[in-house]
RNA sequence: GCGGGUGUAGCCAAGAGGUUAAGGCAGUGGAUUGUGGUUCCACCAUUCGAGGGUUCGAUUCCCUUCACUCGCCCCA
């Protein structure tokens, strides 16, 4: 019989690393982990809370929040009816099932500024490859309630913090803006009324963009399209003054941090409600699929979506690839047992038993060989289990209510009172570090 | 949706129209039935992703199909 595979596009995050020839695949879990403590951390420190919201929601909020003529919502949606004919989709990122929370529970009410964070996994039906997958992982921040330039610098600031205290190298943290609705209007006449002289040069991509997302042509891969693009009109030179206000301190204010950016007047983004500041944060150190965090501010969004008109900010940060970049950098090792416990013998193994369970109360993390087999092999695993010492349990030793304590790098080998051991549990941590 | 690549054990792999399908890692058992890290021995693919074809003979050649993978589009 055939094993039931995982379906295209979905991984398993096991302990150990997935390996796809000699590249890592997916990282371990303990990567996973680590990531997600360092975060969990600096959320609480800028006084962030977590928000979890359904992992589908109707399909008209995607529609309604992303916008019909993106990627995302045409051609990407893990869309169903369910059984009572309702149009469900499982969610394509998490800004929009936020907001709407936002907007159901009426926390604009609350008064002031919401700081949410949320994780978890999201849904794109697209051609899996390298860092993209069907289903894959964010963990995002979105600021609610605040138009202030400060509030984009805070939450950069935030993902800055996260890829560095995560040790990250070789990042480019691309800045831009794209103005309000009225800015992009007149921008985007401007960018249509150069283009398309040059319409029978673009690649065919871009030239069916030219109708219906010129702005995306900005960003086109093709070279000949980048040739033409490199002296096209910068949106920076329209935005009104208020929003050339609002980026020029979030670039001043950005430097008062010490965040180093670049300008990319090209860099626009895929999801219909951002104005204003737009970023992406890349790494080289990934395949083609190089933004780790992509963010920006989406004003118009809250109203939207049936609430009052409320400014907004956040970003999201692909936990696929940041844990990829991660293990690349420093693979690092799962945390070892500290103490391995072998035993042989009826006695003695009911013996172990009851020792194990003592010590895992008393904090210790204790790995009980459940074999059975002969000393010795239980030996060659307690090696192997990184342990720095075990302990040896054998029928004369329960008899006794004795127990070996053993050094598994120097072979040394004491014996130790059972009642001694459970009266003050914490010493085997130090007998396991002399 | 479109293009390229790859399928030999849990993992990494060699092989080539002829029948015992190398080797390494991991695993299991033993040398060593109460003491590991070294060493030695044994075991570990009735079968080369699946189906069909050519052939006396196919894992190898041809076709089909499936799976995986990288890239384009787009995004995290």
């Amino acid at each position: 019989m055939d094993p039931i595979q995982s379906l295209p596009g979905t991984e398993d995050i096991l302990p150990t690393c997935q390996w796809l020839g000699s590249d890592i695949k997916v990282a371990p879990v303990h990567t996973w982990q680590r990531v997600e403590e360092v975060a969990r951390e600096l959320f609480r420190r800028a006084t962030y809370r977590e928000i979890r919201t359904p992992c589908f929601e109707q399909t008209l909020l995607f529609e309604r929040g992303i916008g019909t003529a993106t990627d995302v919502v045409s051609k990407e949606m893990y869309s169903f009816r369910d059984r009572s004919d309702r149009g469900c989709t499982l969610r394509p990122e998490g800004t929009a099932g936020a907001v709407r929370a936002y907007v159901q529970h009426s926390l604009y009410a609350q008064g002031g500024v919401q700081r949410l964070w949320y994780s978890g996994p999201m849904f794109r039906y697209e051609r899996p490859q390298k860092g993209r997958q069907r289903q894959f992982h964010q963990i995002g921040v979105e600021v609610l309630g605040s138009a202030d330039p400060r509030a984009d610098v805070e939450v950069i600031a935030l993902a800055t913090d996260l890829l560095q205290g995560l040790g990250l190298k070789n990042l480019t943290f691309y800045l831009n803006s794209v103005g309000d609705l009225h800015d992009r209007q007149r921008y985007r006449d401007a960018l249509v009324a150069y283009l398309t002289p040059y319409q029978a040069d673009l690649d065919p991509d871009s030239q069916h963009r030219l109708v219906h997302n010129p702005l995306r042509i900005l960003d086109s891969k093709d070279q000949k399209t980048q040739a033409i693009v490199a002296a096209a009109p910068s949106i920076l030179d329209y935005l009104a003054d208020q929003s050339h206000w609002h980026f020029d301190q979030v670039q001043q204010q950005l430097a008062g941090l010490g965040i180093e950016f670049i300008v990319n007047p090209r860099l626009v983004r895929g999801l219909d409600y951002y104005s204003h500041t737009a970023f992406e944060i890349q790494s080289t150190d990934l395949g083609s699929q190089a933004t780790v965090c992509g963010g920006g501010r989406y004003d118009g969004l809250v109203e939207a979506l049936g609430g009052p008109a409320t400014p907004a900010v956040g970003w999201a940060i692909g936990l696929e690839r940041l844990t990829l970049v991660l293990e690349k950098l420093n693979p690092n090792q799962p945390a070892s047992p500290e103490v391995y416990l072998v035993s042989r013998g009826e006695k003695a193994e009911a013996n172990a038993l009851y020792l194990a369970q003592q010590l895992r109360q008393a904090g210790l993390a204790i790995d009980l060989d459940l074999s059975g087999s002969a000393f010795g092999k239980q030996f060659k695993r307690a090696d192997r289990s990184g342990a720095p010492v075990c302990l040896v349990l054998g029928e004369e030793e329960a008899a006794q209510a004795l127990v070996q304590i053993k050094w598994l790098g120097s072979g040394q080998q004491t014996t130790l009172s059972q009642a001694d051991l459970l009266q003050n549990p914490a010493q085997l941590r130090q007998l396991a570090q002399g």
